[in-house]
DNA sequence: ACGTTATATCGACGTCTGTCGATACGACGA
DNA sequence: TCGTCGTATCGACAGACGTCGATATAACGT
């Protein structure tokens, strides 16, 4: 199920205003990037030359349990970062690459110089 | 003092290794960026025409104590998302866009299409 | 059917974090 | 100098979060 809904357009924490409610659900998200073991598995997955990676190979380079690692992986799902695939026993996780750039959208105007502040 | 120094290049989660340290640098500033109430204080920011704002004028439309809102600026500070300016009594608190165009590169390559799966 | 392996869920624990009231600090005006 | 106002810090509390071991679920091979 997913969280959020930015995909409407840009840049919801420098344009506009932003509600209690859309600021709920951003926080929602940005949690899910908010630790490192998280983020270590989303560049791990990221950076895989297939673009996915077996949840089994994702438990030793984060040097934690394997229930730790699951509760991340579900974390990142539940946020709409990652999607899982599972075949036969194992689970292939993959990001899921419209999240993040409306997250990437969500901090700031194309690229504006004076930016957030001059914003036209 | 600045917490993160990712000012080198791009896309930290999306390429390359991500270490832990790395990680963990990361982390600190999507944790300033993880509460409803600081995406709100920054979006109030960043809005604003002169691109600054008085801290007595958050207070109010965040629906918090003073203090509460106090301690959230400077979670924001510290994590080099806004900088503050006292004059008189009163202190201005502007975005730094520096930080927030790091954190939207390390979040994806610039625009690769497939993006993060097939970064080649 | 049985054991093995991969993954998810559960329950518990310690720590971190958002929140507030009380208070300290600092600048301004009378 | 004294009171007032804006801001930051302190101390305390409740709830959220990361972590683990134990266990459940499910798929595969023998």
């Amino acid at each position: 199920m997913n969280i959020l809904d930015i995909s409407g357009c840009c840049a919801p924490v420098a344009r506009s205003t932003l509600s209690e409610p859309d600021a709920e659900l951003l926080a929602t998200v940005f949690k899910a990037l908010a630790d490192p073991v998280r983020l270590r598995l989303l560049n791990m997955i990221s950076t895989s030359p297939t673009g996915e990676v077996c949840a089994c190979d994702l438990v030793a380079p984060t040097g934690r349990s394997q229930p730790t690692v699951s509760h991340h992986l579900k974390v990142l799902r539940e946020a709409g970062l990652l999607t899982a695939d599972k075949r036969g026993s194992w689970v292939w996780y993959a990001v899921a690459p419209d999240r993040l750039a409306e997250l990437r959208s969500a901090l700031g105007p194309a690229e504006l110089p004076g930016a957030v502040g001059s914003a036209e």
